[in-house]
DNA sequence: GTTGTTCTTGAATGAGCGCTCATATATGTT
DNA sequence: AACATATATGAGCGCTCATTCAAGAACAAC
């Protein structure tokens, strides 16, 4: 009996999640929204209780479920191991040299622009860092049963360095999108495992 | 024969630098700065022409110039090496792990909200990278002609490396303030010099 | 066709934003 | 005292922000 729904909601939050990837919380307005969906206001608080703040954890949420995996691949299959590691990081440096990668990473930037002060949003970023520290753990682990990296190496210590690494490799790849700097911190990070 | 002004100019400066560290450029406002100082805005706009983003790019050259040597210590000194650049992750894991010192760095802060969009402000940033890598390539040298990293080690690309680490430090050490993590991310970096 | 329910619309709200400007004020010189 | 000059003041500019709400509109059930 109801009028039906003239919009998508899971389209209103794509477009969300992208603003936000792009330009962040603070600089992405429900105006933008409204103007990129031609979803009204009105309509668009109805479809998403809590506001713009609400429509944010979902952004995040999205991302994780939709973005990260596509960004991962092969890293979260259970018999990765070094080579995935690596075509993880050689994504991660494409994107920052592309036009369109230069944002960055979504959860990254919230961990900067927001975890201090929103704690919903720290704790998506915290399980975004514990997934990428457990896929890492587990190839670095499959590398060492291949004695691909040196026998002495701590696994999951060094998991932890590659998780900070990347996310460095983000830092430094945007203010200075310069692909043989990117390129020789990613070298050199594997080279400590050899 | 004009009337002499009543307010220190580098005193709001200063707070304006607190206040971007603390909360970034967009959620830092004109109105902040005239309630934590005194000062009007006729005045301030007066005195930093310009503007808000005047004001935010002096604050960037003001960290570095005050904030950033003191964070670096003896890691900028000729006599630089494995030591200093463990006093200087040493110091910045100690920083994340304090209530004060949770804010980060002002420049891998600004790298993330706004270097994709404020070239001068990039520009602020790239050097901070700059100085930090020739700090690290220096302090490496010196370790090397010591032999207190191994002589395999390319100098000029782990200390890349390392600058990328050090981002990578503060993006994990806001979102998750774990000594344990911390220690370990720092730990495996140095491992792998030796 | 009437009713009930949900959705859409877009103007309106009040607060806050960065910033400006006419006016008042404090000085050294004359 | 009167003046010239640089500063201080703070109300107020036009705008944007996130959010709300009363009114109209589209459907299914009866």
């Amino acid at each position: 009996m109801p009028r039906p729904r003239e919009f998508e909601p899971d389209t209103v939050l794509n477009v969300a999640m992208l603003r936000f990837w792009e330009r962040g919380y603070r600089a992405t307005s429900i105006e933008d929204l409204v103007k990129a969906t031609g979803v009204k206001p009105g309509s668009l608080y109805s479809a998403f209780p809590g506001g713009k703040h609400a429509l944010f954890l979902k952004s995040l949420e999205r991302y994780s479920k939709l973005v990260v995996p596509e960004k991962l691949g092969e890293l979260e299959a259970s018999g990765a191991s070094v080579a995935e590691i690596r075509g993880y990081f050689d994504g991660l440096v494409r994107d920052l040299l592309s036009p369109e990668g230069r944002q960055g990473c979504l959860l990254v930037n919230t961990a900067i622009e927001k975890a201090a002060e929103d704690d919903g949003a720290a704790a998506v970023v915290r399980g975004h860092l514990a997934r990428l520290e457990r896929c890492m753990t587990h190839a670095l682990e499959n590398a060492a049963r291949r004695g691909q990296v040196r026998a002495s190496l701590d696994c999951p210590g060094s998991a932890k360095l590659l998780v900070a690494t990347c996310q460095g490799l983000m830092v430094v790849g945007k203010a200075n999108p310069d692909e043989a700097l990117l390129r020789a911190i990613v070298d050199n990070a594997f080279a400590a495992l050899g």
